[in-house]
DNA sequence: ATGGTCGGCAACCGA
């Protein structure tokens, strides 16, 4: 079972990235945020030759979820269960043994401001969206566009950035209450590197070709699936085509 | 070298 997550920046921008690196990699499971469409414009038929089924939830110019799957999509729901519920930044399903929940986390603007403590209370309402629909013991993984730069090691320099909303240590604190409702970061137990990142800010220049990037996407699964987690990458062919998106695929192989 | 981020969407917002 392999499961990716990558941040689209647009997928009707980044159709043709996606649609290539699916049938190069053939992933069970793809999970995309910021698909910046409405539901009435996704480029679905683009997509029917795929193979893949999809479900997706998304609004005019922001945010946006998708999960693609080789198996049949069941028990579809969108959105946390508290209000707002914010559709357009989850999706949970089950596929195959496995309960996914793909999430795009609130970036949070700036640590002094309202959407800084949105996205702290965001994790807050996560975790009761775990507590209230599974187990620890459950096959289950989260996958997404987390906002957040867990460690030192996961940005290119965590000195002069500490504090910056995707390496603060609120958010640090918040991700960290979630992830002891039982899960494990399947990228660290397969790789302890630092300068492993999956986003490169358009705005620094040349932030790829220097290495300038953050680990901000992540698969994280509850400690019985991650048992079974044989594999966890991140690919950085995506960024080399043209029109690359600021984020590259990450991808979990898991033995069921 | 006379530039200097993207995407959406139509003036700026969000990242």
């Amino acid at each position: 079972m392999k499961i990716a997550s990558f941040n689209v920046n647009s997928i009707r921008a980044r159709l043709p990235i996606v649609l290539n690196w699916l049938k190069k990699h053939q992933p069970d499971v793809l999970c995309l945020q910021e698909t910046k469409v409405q539901d009435a414009d996704f480029p679905k038929d683009d997509f029917v030759q795929s193979g893949y089924e999809f479900v997706f939830k998304g609004q005019k110019s922001y945010n946006g979820v998708a999960i693609f799957s080789k198996d049949k999509i069941r028990n579809v729901r969108y959105g946390l269960d508290s209000q707002p519920s914010d559709e357009p930044r989850l999706i949970c399903a089950k596929i195959g043994k496995i309960n996914v929940v793909n999430t795009y986390i609130p970036q949070g603007f700036e640590p002094q401001s309202d959407k800084f403590q949105y996205k702290l209370d965001w994790f807050e309402r996560l975790l009761n969206f775990f507590k209230n629909n599974f187990k620890p013991t459950d096959l289950l993984v989260w996958v997404g566009d987390f906002n957040i730069a867990p460690e030192p090691r996961d940005l290119y320099d965590p000195q002069n950035l500490l504090g910056s909303v995707c390496y603060h240590p609120d958010v640090q604190k918040a991700l960290k209450k979630v992830m002891d409702f039982g899960f494990v970061d399947v990228f660290r137990k397969h790789c302890d590197e630092s300068g492993q990142y999956t986003f490169w800010d358009y705005r620094l220049p040349n932030a790829f070709k220097r290495n300038l990037g953050w680990r901000l996407d992540h698969i994280m699964a509850t400690f019985p699936l991650a048992e079974k987690s044989a594999a966890c990458y991140i690919d950085k062919e995506p960024r080399s085509v043209e029109k690359p998106s600021d984020h590259t695929p990450i991808v979990a192989e898991f033995k069921l």
